[in-house]
DNA sequence: GTTTATGTATTACAGTTGTAATCGAAAGGG
DNA sequence: CCCTTTCGATTACAACTGTAATACATAAAC
């Protein structure tokens, strides 16, 4: 799959929340948080198809467009590569950051005690 | 400050563990991980110096470089923009996505634990 | 001093990206 | 049936990127 560029991904979260969408469907999400052109928004659609990223189905002479792409995937691999051009794969160091800049939030706290507590039990048998 | 792409970051993190250094010292450093043609890194410490992300002194004929963007000003300002882009600004989900991958070590573990600590420690007046 | 090597500066060139405009076909309105 | 609207498809075009090659200047070597 080739890269998806950041404003193709504004267009895949589109699709994330909502399938299968028509263009349209897509422009007027869009219209609010973007200032784009409906051409822009279709040429969008155009690249993500070419890239395998989503697909359609015909619905008369409009098409239907959901992804291929899951959304968790997404996540997963661009979260893989930017840990790993940026902090040399160690994950600490960005919460760190946060944590310095008072970015994190009693939620974020509380999640990531879950998510160690969770680990620590599957874990147990070290 | 424009932003650094990809090649260019490989070339700012030779700056970043030494500096300065001459242009054929980062070609060297490169040489290892990279196979890229000495002209390649030219090019890509000029683009930088065109984007102020480095700057250069001169030493007889050659320069030596040295990062103006610092790695923490960096690691910072990327790490807000992917977690904003991808995950909506919630960095649990990111850690909870590698945990889940078992792309957690002890020592990461120990490292959030410790965070969160003093985190708590930090804010325990709430 | 003229040639050669070695630095930097400029130029190259195709692929990607952002941001649309134009084209062609088909569907709907009279 | 013809005209206009409305889809998707194709084309546009400049900036940025990856990856160098070429040009130019000057220091080093004879």
């Amino acid at each position: 799959m080739k890269d998806i560029s950041q404003a193709e991904l504004e267009v895949l979260k589109v699709l994330w929340q909502q399938s299968p969408v028509s263009a349209n469907q897509v422009v007027d999400a869009l219209a609010d948080a973007s200032q784009w052109h409906e051409k822009t928004v279709k040429t969008l659609l155009n690249r993500l198809v070419a890239k395998g990223a989503i697909s359609y189905e015909k619905d008369g002479r409009a098409y239907l467009y959901s992804p291929v792409l899951q959304q968790a995937d997404y996540q997963m691999k661009e979260s893989q590569s930017f840990i790993q051009r940026v902090f040399s794969g160690r994950i600490a160091p960005l919460v760190a950051g946060f944590a310095q800049q008072d970015k994190l939030a009693e939620q974020d706290i509380a999640e990531l005690k879950q998510l160690i507590a969770r680990w620590e039990q599957e874990n147990k048998n070290d």
